[in-house]
Formats: structure tokens, sequence, C-alpha cells
DNA sequence: GCGATATGACTCCTGGGTAAGTTACCACGA
DNA sequence: TCGTGGTAACTTACCCAGGAGTCATATCGC
């Protein structure tokens, strides 16, 4: 039929199009609130956009007309939660606490300031990330900062315990990162737990640890 | 030509087919050790099947009708890495050490018995993989059993330490297991380094980090 | 010749990404 | 006050690459 052949990209009917009223940067917002949820909790791999879309209550082409790529979201995700985070960390270090203290001090901070968005230091630590690109760039930025802080701490504390091996500093340094790590996957597992209690657990563990067992175990 | 037509589906030339006279146990397990690598490498998500056929030299049908599908195929790989890890920690928790000692003690047993084959700890963590149907139960049985072990470990230690508050022994468990996670990402990142250095630099990092540091900071 | 071992060439679906168009809002001149 | 055109916000319907899974067939050892 003729309709078919050119008609059929005729006038389309096209209910929900036209502009809601909401200006550019307020809907970003939105979306990176959504995406940072999706991203830090299933990863990028099996995050896809059109889920994010449609959570966030508009349609996919307009994340991609804002945000480029997946990819881009992802980064600007990154960015966001990297550099709340790095700060804080940042923040802490140039405090006067040393060794095990501003190891705590750290997670306190970490507790207090992702309360409500536990799943967002997740992002800096998804190994479904693409390793390679420009996504993989600003992975590194956000990553080597806070890395660099954590191996600094880490540094401090083992010359209190009078070792200064670079490789014993790294693993210390990789492990201490394990450590947040998984207290953060607990915390998300354990909504109920807040900010206050998971510092106390915390401190009540090291210094148990620290003290008693040494003692205990010799 | 006229092969191209109709006669493309007529008797193809299949110059590799027929069996290179690999009986299937055999064929299994080499397909076994090269997923094994590609998941624990890359994770469940990244990881393609054809590429593994690729790898094993064989083609990727032999491997859906050994191993029914990609799911089936990481079934298999966790099974193996499972019963291998999880039958060590088992072995290890049934000796006499107690507290950090035991920790340590399986530790030591990971290394050993890891050495050439690092990646296989990162199977039973893998966050791509999925979290419903068969393979979650499968999953779940190893974690379970591994996860039991640390919880068991975790108990006794804190009871030297005077701590039995159940959710302490939970978050406790989990920055173990968080430990021994970020432990053995190093370990591979660094291949150079040997299973007994490794256990070196762990022994040392703890008694320091227990005697000298609690001293230290107090 | 029969069953186990093996493969080339498909199908089908998921999900990233895009083309082309629609609607609302606003500034501005008559 | 009323067009009127420009622009920002928004959508439907599509394309297409890649990867899971399948089918029909071929070869080898016995």
């Amino acid at each position: 039929m003729a309709s078919t052949d050119l008609a059929a990209h005729g006038p389309a009917p096209r209910p929900n199009a036209g502009t809601k009223g909401v200006p550019r940067a307020e809907r970003e917002q939105q979306i990176l609130a959504v995406a940072s949820l999706a991203f830090g909790t299933d990863g990028f791999n099996a995050t896809n956009v059109s889920e994010v879309a449609q959570d966030a209550g508009i349609s996919k082409p307009l994340v991609y007309n804002y945000f480029g790529s997946k990819e881009g979201l992802y980064a600007a995700c990154l960015d966001e939660a990297g550099a709340l985070v790095g700060d804080e960390i940042e923040r802490i270090a140039r405090g006067d606490a040393v060794g095990i203290e501003r190891g705590i001090r750290t997670l306190e901070g970490m507790f207090a300031l992702l309360d409500d968005q536990r799943h967002l230091w997740r992002l800096l630590h998804d190994r479904t990330a693409p390793t390679t690109g420009a996504i993989a760039a600003v992975v590194r930025q956000h990553t080597e900062r806070i890395d660099k802080l954590a191996h600094e701490g880490v540094t401090e504390l083992l010359a209190l315990a009078g070792d200064t091996d670079a490789r014993d500093i790294s693993v210390m340094t990789a492990a201490w990162l394990g450590i947040v790590d998984s207290l953060m996957d607990w915390w998300v597992a354990h909504p109920d737990e807040t900010a206050t209690q998971m510092v106390e657990r915390v401190t009540r563990l090291f210094t148990a640890l620290l003290s008693d067992t040494a003692a205990a175990t010799r």
C-alpha cells in the first residue's frame, strides 16, 4: 500500500512528547540519583539505561541527550560519588588522628556521609566497569586519590609498629580497603543499622582485637 | 556461483569435524580449567562461551553438549573450586588453632592451595553471577559452607576478646572475608609473590598490628 | 554401521545507541 | 493582545552488534 512506502514516516502521534517544564540541571540530578543507585546496587554491566530512564520517569533518549552514553552516565555518577567520598577522606586525613585512630575516624566519616546513600561506595569498586578507555581514566582518577590517602594512613600506622617494608604497606593498604568495602556491604545488607551504631561496633571490635586478643594469644 | 543459492545447505565440508580421540572426561577437565580462569578473571557476565571454547581449542557446541548452558558451565567450575577451598578450610578448622592463629593457618592453607590458580577464589564472590535460579543455589551452597566456618572462627576469636554480641560477630566475619578477598586480589596482581612470602608477610603484619600498635596507640 | 566426538552456520533476543519528529515555553514585533 | 518563530525538553520507533543457544551434519574408532 502507498501508506507504508513513504507515509509510514508521516505525522506519528506522540502523546507524551514535549517539555514537562523540568530544567536540564534539575533533570540531570534526578537521573544521576537513580543511576547511582542502579550502578551501585547492580554494577555497571547489569544496569541497563532503559530501566534507569524508566525509574527516573523519562525516556531513554533523554538520558543519552544529557549524558551521551552509558559510560558518560557512569562517569557522571562516579564524579559525584568520588568527589564526595574523596573530599571527606582527605578532610579527615588533614586532621591529627594517627594509626588506628585515623582509621576509625575515616570510617566514622564514611558512615556519617553515606548514611542515606550507602550504595555510593560500590561505584568506586565496581569490577564490571570497563577497565580501558575513557571510563577507566575517571575511575582511576578517583580511586587513585583514595588509595593514596589510604596508603599514607597505612604507612603511618605500620611505621608505629616498626614495619616500613613497601610491599607490606601495599598489602596492608589493600586489606584496609577490603575491610572498608566489606563493612559497607554489610551495612547495605542491614539497613536498620544506624551510622552511630556502626561506629560503636567498629570501635569496639578494633579495641577488643588490638588489646585483649593480643594479650590473650601470647 | 550456484553453490550459494540452494546448494548452500548441501553437503558442507567440515574439515575439522570428527573425534580427536579425546574422551569426554578429559575434555571436560580442559574446558573447566579454561572456564574457571575466564570466570575468575573477568566474572560471569564478561565471560563469553565462544571464547572459552576457542581457548580450549574446541568449538562452542561441544561446550554446550557437555555442560548444557553457560550457567551449567559456571556451576561446574564453582563446584570444583568450592569443594577445593571448602575442604581445605574445613580441614584447618578441625585443627587445634584458635583465634588469630586459626586465621593465619587458614590463609596459609589458601595460599598453598591456590598458588597456581589464584583466580579460583574470585569464583566464589562474583557479583555478576545471577542471584536467582539454579545457579544461585549452587553459589549459596558453597559460600554458606565457607561463611559458616568463618563465622565459627570469628566467634571463637571474639569470645577470647570478651565480645559475644551477635551482630559484632556478623560484622567481623564480613570484615574477615573482605580481608581474605583483598589479599587474594593483591596476590593475583603480584604474580611474582610466592605463597610462602605471602604467609610471612601476613604473619608479620598481624603480629605487628596486634602487639606493637596496641601498645603504641594507648 | 553405530555411537561418541566434533563442527559450521545458523536463529533469536537483549540492550546500547540513533533518527526524526512533537510539544511547551518564551521573546518580540505589530 | 495576538501571532510567530526559535529553542529547550521530550518521545516513539527504529537500527544493529554481540552473544547465548540450537540444528543438521561430518568424521573417527571399533
